[in-house]
DNA sequence: CATGAATGAGGATTCATTCAT
DNA sequence: GATGAATGAATCCTCATTCAT
């Protein structure tokens, strides 16, 4: 009995410790980086030793890419979710808005991490770490293409290529948690739902009636 | 005489030779981005020697900047010529794409590296490089603002912040360019200049009109 | 009673595990050597916990000597028996020469890490690790020193130096110990025996009568 | 000219850097062994910084491979000459030996390094750089297989397995030069030559005629 | 006694920067 | 101005050892 609970509370406690690890380093990586943040920084940040990064993870990169899988899996999964859900397309569109919305909120410095490293995705790339973030990102993308052609074929949007329109909803989204980030801005981006989904069907344009402008209120859908 | 001629010539080529430097240190920033890019690679690249960089940069870091301020300062300056042109909004807003695509079909690898640095120009950064890099971001984001300002004054844009309606705009933009570096697309951006205006004004519904379609409803607001 | 008995498993125990723990360390040893061999391998090999090998031994290099020590000590002793035997020269030779093979056969893993040891205990050496595998060294050496003194003395043996003689005798024992290693031949050295004994005392020219060569039996001392 | 001059000193200084440090590092790597040898004690033995040995080498592994290398091909050449020359295979022995006596003289430390290095030799080894050391030794081991081969065939050395007479030649030689090691003997070890020959063909056993013995000079070939 | 997470002192390697030529 | 060898601080990672359970 006392060997188990033993053994158990050392398995809780080390589960925690490498969550702290991650939560830690999170947050360096937000603030650098992959490149520029060092295992050091890391270490201090969770207040352990270097070499405990070491117990827990077997390098840098094990460390990071630990810490972008779960929660790049867990995004996926709920949007995947959301794609493949019975709802009419503009739901859709609203709902995946949301979830991506209030993962940002939840999480925003895992946000930041993956914005910075998105541009260095690139078609030439032959680095390990990048590839496997941009197979994660194309199917994503993917994901997105799949609605967007389904809205087409139903007539409620566009005519053009599916990728066009996925990558005008994930550009005003990404651009939206930018601009929160570059501003530290702490109120919830979820309140901004709305607005994106609108701009994305409606666009920028004022819709209202001429001749009505004044004193009306929005009355966008 | 050949004193002068000897000196201009020199200077000329010095010059040339820090041309050179600059863009062979593009080709690297923009492949590595600024940390894991390495003086020696630059130097490789632009077939001078380590202590080449160091005659025409300070440092490292200096190289940087000088490469992304001509840039980002001669494309603010074309930006800031449309936006203070007499134009109406719509053709502005027009030429703000084009402009903002032709740079990046003239130039894709700047594009690249300023794509990314931006995500960690947050509020809390202390690094003097991000800060000058973030505080040319705000300049262009004010140009646009400016220019949503006045298209919601004229009632062609919602009545909503100009800074939304902005980061819309730029949003649509930049997950273009990054699509075409994802890919690796050699086609000019520019001839997305359309889509991008019409997908900014009026959003990705389709808005033919009812009774032309196929016995669809359209749900245009 | 029953404390004493207890007392005894657990210290019979204890000595089993200790036995255990210098076996593995012993294979590890002999593919790595000391220095790029890690507790944390030996306790692998061992399947014991890291905090093991401390229960048993001070540290790596204690774990080390006692593995040395004792069959050195064992080897050491069966070798001066042989030595101090009244046998004659001849079969005082050939016997050292079959302990010493059979010692290799019942355990090739502390030749090998002898073998690596050696060449590193030279006159300067302050290694405190060194220079006690020195002076056991040449213990052994005086040992045969003493043989080879007295086969001199009734003139069975080259007038040379005793110790040149034993470095041959003890050269060409560890040659063929080496090639057996080097080839991870399974074959028991001890069938060289003969052969060794016979190119130590005969050499290695054909000793046969000229002219009764061909057809001839071996007619080798 | 100048120029030239110039790069050419540069040059010279270069190698001669070069040479330096492989000078200190077979010092250090005799002294500890590969494994034990740091890079900084490498350093400081020649007298530069750490980062200098990446200047003349890539790694720690590349150091120590420049060094065994040449010096392994040099002897290589040396004795594979001797043994394909056209002497009678006694004199082909002794100069064999000659010449590794004379190359141990000439560099102690090199011979000391390579000892330490050969019982790691072993059939399973993965490590690369033991594999390599594996194969030079091999190739020392057939030169002196086809000596021993040709021998036999003229009947002048036993009819046993040439290998297992190489065996003998180099250990007898490999057991002189590690007692010279042992116990730092200053003097050449080239002046066991004769001995070294003798016992090899002669063995250990007195051939003097019995009632001659006093007052004869020996008579070994 | 046994465990294994945690530590921290190295150790190999990289790289921006300097400087003598 | 150009060169590139040299530097040394910084960085990743390893591993013997400790210690609370």
């Amino acid at each position: 009995m006392q060997g188990e609970e033993n053994l158990s509370r050392r398995l809780r406690e080390k589960i925690a410790h490498r969550q702290e690890i991650l939560e830690a380093a999170k947050r360096v990586f937000a603030r650098k980086g992959f490149h520029a943040a060092t295992v050091d920084e890391i270490a201090q940040e969770a207040d352990f030793s270097k070499g405990a990064m070491y117990v827990h993870f077997a390098n840098k990169e094990d460390l990071f890419l630990s810490l972008i899988q779960e929660k790049t899996e867990e995004l996926g999964e709920r949007l995947e979710e959301v794609v493949h859900s019975a709802d009419d397309l503009e739901n859709k569109v609203r709902k995946f808005v949301k979830t991506y919305l209030d993962a940002f909120d939840e999480d925003k410095e895992f946000f930041q991490i993956i914005a910075a490293e998105h541009p260095r995705l690139t078609a030439q790339t032959q680095d390990r770490l990048q590839l496997r973030l941009r197979e994660r990102y194309l199917e994503t993308l993917r994901l997105v293409d799949e609605m967007m052609q389904e809205g087409i074929h139903q007539g409620r949007l566009r005519q053009t290529e599916p990728r066009f329109l996925g990558i005008t909803l994930l550009g005003i989204i990404h651009s939206f948690t930018a601009q929160w980030l570059l501003l530290g801005r702490k109120d919830p981006l979820s309140r901004m739902e709305s607005l994106i989904v609108e701009l994305f069907f409606g666009g920028a344009r004022d819709n209202r009636k001429v001749g009505s402008r004044k004193g009306e209120k929005d009355v966008s859908p």
